[in-house]
DNA sequence: CAGTAATGTTGTCAGTGTAAACATTTAGGG
DNA sequence: CCCTAAATGTTTACACTGACAACATTACTG
């Protein structure tokens, strides 16, 4: 593969991933995923207006498969939060921590994880298996957890949805700026809290 | 105020509010705020692509207006969950409970009140104040829950975060159909659930 | 080495947000 | 009551966008 090192060759090379990586870029610079413009990835990315096209059906696509390597590197997060660590309650908090930690350190991939979706999801396989993947990270936990007799009994994807939206809605707090923190420190003690309380609630205890 | 009841009279007589309700109608339509195109809300109205401009400063004020009629309305169902109920921490949790019925109940309303956010908010002082607002019902409530010694002590902001982030988290995930509930009930027996289950990760316990 | 598939470009179109100039109606003071 | 100013709507215009089609260049495979 003779990578050519002209001025500006005809063909890019590696356009798909560096179209990625722009609108990335720009979400990060405007803080905003919305007002995204193909043409200006483009623009950034130093290739014409519909070059683009050849890489992705539309614009939605694009914005997929950002919100797919967004879902690779949150179970990346998730597993690495989770290492080291045996007892199953430990494990889904921990992994809780790990996703709060990964929003805030990629918040552009995060917005677009969670503002693109809606229907779409379904119409992109890859992001819907990835996505589904990382859930189950979490219930796998809890199943654990609830074999050993550490948490309560029920539905598991039940109780994986309400650890679920946990995280999820402090994350988007966080990213959003809704919540006056910026410190990491002080993040990271919020999630560590949040997720700790969770999980007391979740506990097998002697309950009302 | 002679309500002109000819054919198309020259002024709408009620625009501003209408644009309101065309807006949330076209996003209910198509589950999606930000394919919203202030034309085609005019359109809906039967009035010219440029009137919204005499009541809007441009299309982000309008959705702002959109998000405040929101917090309004879920303020009140904080308050309409929570009457004749005493105990804090009790009133917490439906308050918990009310958030979720309202995000169900005005999914429209809900997507414009957490997608335009980002920075504006500051930009628009009745929004952020109708924001805050609600939220305060939170805070109050966790303060008076502290005070009957029924909850941990601590900052009250931060355990608010904490009940917020689980209700919005749930809210959101339910709003945008990434839950497989569709039946109302079990959405209301899923929000007991997991405000239950906060509420006891909240509570003043032997805990660790 | 030929020719086809892959990739990138140019040109075009309808639709959008927004501003400016203009039109109509309403309201209030003489 | 009229007459003017403010409020409200309309028309026109412009730059930008997403998307498609026709064309150009390069890469790859038999």
């Amino acid at each position: 593969m003779p990578q050519s090192t002209k001025e500006s060759p005809y063909h890019h090379g590696n356009l798909r991933q560096s179209l990625i990586d722009a609108a990335l870029e720009l979400i990060a610079e405007k803080q905003d995923a919305k007002t995204l413009s193909l043409r200006e990835v483009a623009r950034r990315v130093g290739v014409s207006h519909a070059a683009p096209y050849r890489h992705f059906a539309d614009k939605e696509a694009l914005l997929a498969a950002v919100a797919e390597e967004g879902f690779h590197l949150l179970l990346d997060y998730l597993h690495r939060a989770m290492v080291h660590i045996d007892e199953p309650a430990r494990r889904l908090q921990a992994s809780g921590v790990g996703y709060v930690r990964f929003a805030i350190a990629h918040p552009s991939h995060y917005r677009v994880m969670f503002s693109t979706l809606q229907v779409d999801y379904l119409n992109y396989p890859g992001l819907n298996e990835a996505g589904a993947k990382a859930f189950a990270v979490m219930v796998d936990e809890i199943m654990a957890g609830q074999a050993a007799g550490q948490m309560k009994t029920g539905d598991p994807q039940k109780l994986a949805w309400v650890s679920w939206s946990l995280v999820h809605g402090l994350s988007m707090l966080l990213i959003e700026h809704q919540l006056p923190l910026t410190d990491e420190q002080d993040i990271e003690a919020l999630a560590e809290f949040a997720t700790q309380s969770s999980m007391e609630g979740l506990r097998l205890g002697d309950g009302p």
